[in-house]
DNA sequence: GATCCGTGGTC
DNA sequence: TGACCAAGGAT
């Protein structure tokens, strides 16, 4: 691996192509609360929703004060409503044992419900300045890329993550910005789809081919998750009775899913909870 | 390790 | 047009 070529990255690639993203200039809680809305959902649709939070709940001990049913509500389509309770609870716990503040340590990042290895380790460089190791599925495409010539299959194996620390340890760069410039050429020119290969300054050390992909590809027509996110769309507007579902036994699994996750409530009528 | 968990944009 | 995919995590 030709570090003076991925250093070139950082120096002028990303120098060149950075996105001026908000949460880049935010404090401890707003990184947060971007780290858990950018799981799986791509930065267009996040963007107005960390607004929304931003100005609504400018603090955890603000979110911590108010009910997750409102984070629930206020999630809106998001997605992946369980991070909006989870995000809640951290909010709690921040409230309750952290001072009110976002932990800074890796470790106490992972005790937070809804917080695994790539947040912790990104809010631990992006709000704090810390030397973690930061890896997303970007990040992972494109060192496996130039490293194998292939694409990364699905699990992050134990070799990735040692790569990945080599780079860094390797680099004369701070590792913030390192994790900051590797996961934007990730996002931006070492695509999943349609690399743009002919622009990409790694283009010389690179010998990838597009081959078949390991994807695995989910339903989302007639599953279980459809009729929940069904449910939830109807709640966010307030409680009800029934809900308008053509496969009964499925409404009742989402029903008691939901119920079990701690995202809706049952009393005289189905709610989210207080 | 396999499976589950939402939603909407893209080519 | 319908797969594919998007700054993952929990069980």
């Amino acid at each position: 691996m030709v570090m003076a070529l991925l250093d070139r990255i950082v120096s002028d690639w990303f120098a060149e192509n950075r996105r001026d993203l908000p949460w880049r200039e935010s404090d401890p809680w707003g990184v947060y609360v971007s780290e858990i809305m950018l799981q799986q959902t791509p930065v267009s649709r996040v963007l107005p929703a960390w607004h929304q939070w931003r100005q609504r709940w400018p603090t955890p001990s603000a979110l911590a004060d108010d009910s997750v049913g409102e984070a629930i509500r206020a999630w809106g389509r998001l997605g992946y409503p369980r991070r909006a309770k989870r995000l809640h609870e951290s909010a709690v716990i921040m409230r309750d044992r952290f001072g009110g503040e976002v932990p800074a340590d890796e470790a106490a990042l992972r005790e937070l419900p809804g917080v695994g290895e790539y947040t912790a380790a990104a809010v631990a460089a992006f709000a704090y300045g810390r030397d973690s190791i930061v890896v997303d599925i970007n990040v992972r495409r494109f060192l496996v890329r130039i490293k194998t010539g292939r694409d990364p299959a699905l699990t992050y194996s134990a070799a990735e993550r040692a790569l990945a620390k080599d780079v860094v340890e390797a680099l004369d760069v701070p590792s913030p910005l390192w994790a900051a410039a590797s996961m934007e050429f990730g996002a931006l020119v070492c695509t999943s789809r349609n690399p743009a290969c002919a622009v990409c300054p790694l283009a010389t050390m690179c010998d990838w081919v597009p081959g078949e992909r390991i994807t695995r590809t989910q339903e989302y027509e007639g599953t279980d998750r459809q009729a929940r996110g069904a449910v939830l769309e109807v709640l966010r507007s307030g409680p009800a009775d029934t809900f308008d579902w053509h496969d009964q036994d499925q409404l009742e699994r989402a029903l008691a899913g939901l119920l079990s996750d701690g995202l809706i409530v049952r009393t005289d009528r189905w709610s989210l909870p207080q």
